[in-house]
DNA sequence: CAGCATCCGCCCGGATACTG
DNA sequence: CAGTATCCGGGCGGATGCTG
């Protein structure tokens, strides 16, 4: 477990993690991800995508999805109709990717009240004169 | 699985999950509980850390660390002494946080080649004139 | 030494308008 | 329908200067 910690942010990929965990972090990025995992094909258009993430931007739906694409997560097959059809599904790697992060998650939600509480003593503290 | 990905975006609770992914992909937080985690005290003072950390500024690491006090992942401990002595120590709650993490970490390391051959054949495709 | 206060450039994400 | 092109405000992270 020392060796796991010490693992994890030697060598100089530090860059790469940042880059990756950047984008876990990053607003839309995850939930477009799990949207896409929700649904039984693992498929969907442009248009669905937006009404799923509701108030996310095209702009923003555009650059997530582009940047998705482009790292393999996201596959976009393009319909040669009119009008015209775009449809997004995860790959392989996008549905595998989404196993350690459900792990992150679920560890959140089981600690969320102790994060909570934490904030609400620490906040009280602050609120108050010096001791 | 397909329960676990229905869970992670399930609930009200989505602000809660992108409030602390948002932490995890911030460019100092996670950086900083791992420097922390490989120390084998998992202790440091202020200006260790500000070394560990290299060009991380006094302003951002105070603040990151504040952050982490409250959240109850990092505690710090104040010497009454002159100078000043300030240890920050990672928690039970933060050293827990650190396994799920390392797991998307280790995933991160392991598929990092996939993930640039792909940038690479998109960057490629980019460069290009359409098809 | 360990910080707080202040100032600031940059980029993320959103709003709006237009097009193939 | 599925984008692209612009514009823009707010916040993050960094630089600098000053204290207990």
């Amino acid at each position: 477990m020392a060796r796991e910690t010490t693992e994890m942010c030697r060598s100089d990929d530090v860059g790469v993690v940042r880059d990756l965990l950047t984008k876990v972090g990053d607003k839309w990025t995850m939930l477009l991800v799990v949207t896409l995992a929700r649904t039984p094909s693992k498929r969907a258009r442009f248009s669905e995508l937006q009404r799923m993430l509701e108030p996310i931007s095209q702009r923003v739906l555009t650059t997530t999805l582009r940047d998705l694409e482009r790292d393999g997560f996201v596959s976009r097959e393009v319909f040669a109709e009119v009008p015209p059809r775009v449809e997004y599904e995860l790959t392989p790697l996008g549905i595998d990717m989404l196993e350690p992060i459900e792990r992150v998650v679920e560890w959140m939600r089981a600690n969320w009240p102790s994060i909570e509480a934490s904030r609400a003593r620490f906040d009280a503290r602050g609120a108050m004169p010096p001791r």
